[in-house]
DNA sequence: ATCAATAATAGGATTTATTATTAATTGATA
DNA sequence: TATCAATTAATAATAAATCCTATTATTGAT
């Protein structure tokens, strides 16, 4: 980033807009009206290039491709088992594991990694799977 | 599972062998001495039909190719930031964490995800990520 | 023991997410 | 305004996982 770019302005944008974490090809989509000519490759690079710099924050999904969060506050999320939908969970509810001792098991810990996984509301009321996004 | 299969029975033996939470292929690399012929797709085709049926555990690692567990108790895990080992964690340590309210942000909880993060023993010592695996 | 039904396999092709390459363009700076 | 490294669009390459299909192996019934 050392430079400003119209395409990273852009990209960021969108990340942010709503709390919907979204994927590289989601930010793609949304970028493209905007911005016709722009490449996947590109979409990736500046997420990426944003992340490492903490101006957004990447999350990794076990079995799931990547989302990005334009909300880099330190919290937890939350994943239906039937749609994939990422939600945030809000405020300080799992405080106590980050209590971890130094060592554990001869290693040095330095963070920790946590997801819940649930069914949202959605997906309860309709019962099963909604059609948008199977795992 | 409603045949026997050779196959199975080495690939499940070649998982339970260690503590070493391999990947498909190197399940694949282990059984292939044991059976030459043996083809990649059957390694994973076993490998998820096992843990479907409980026999094996599937890790779902965030940003990394899934791994699987021939100890199915209930444990968590340990990540090397350097070489990307995979440890398990003894014992009860975290127990907090499943006292976890019914809903959550209107989502039905079903489970939880953890894993800690940090630096292996080997890789503390060589100051430095070891040759074999980087992330 | 033989046989037919069909589950499971081998080998290869395909898909999907991500990264690398490259030539052209652009933003910052002097 | 000229320079030049950073960035881009386009495309190729890679890696993990899945899918496809002809063949083989297992099983329950004869
Ligand atoms: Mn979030
Ligand atoms: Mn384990
Ligand atoms: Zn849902
Ligand atoms: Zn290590």
């Amino acid at each position: 980033m050392k430079r400003h770019s119209h395409q990273r302005d852009i990209i960021l944008e969108e990340v942010r807009r709503g709390k919907t974490h979204p994927s590289a090809q989601e930010v793609f989509d949304r970028v493209r009206p905007r911005l016709p000519k722009i490449s996947l490759g590109t979409v990736y690079r500046n997420l990426e290039q944003l992340a490492a710099h903490g101006v957004i924050r990447k999350l990794e999904l076990p079995g799931q491709q990547r989302r990005f969060d334009g909300d880099t506050s330190e919290h937890y999320h939350i994943r239906c088992l039937a749609c994939g939908q990422v939600d945030d969970i809000p405020g300080p509810l799992l405080v106590q594991i980050r209590q971890l001792p130094d060592t554990l098991n001869n290693y040095t810990i330095l963070g920790h990694r946590l997801e819940l996984i649930g069914i949202c509301p959605r997906c309860r009321e309709t019962a099963g799977p909604n059609p948008s996004n199977g795992q």
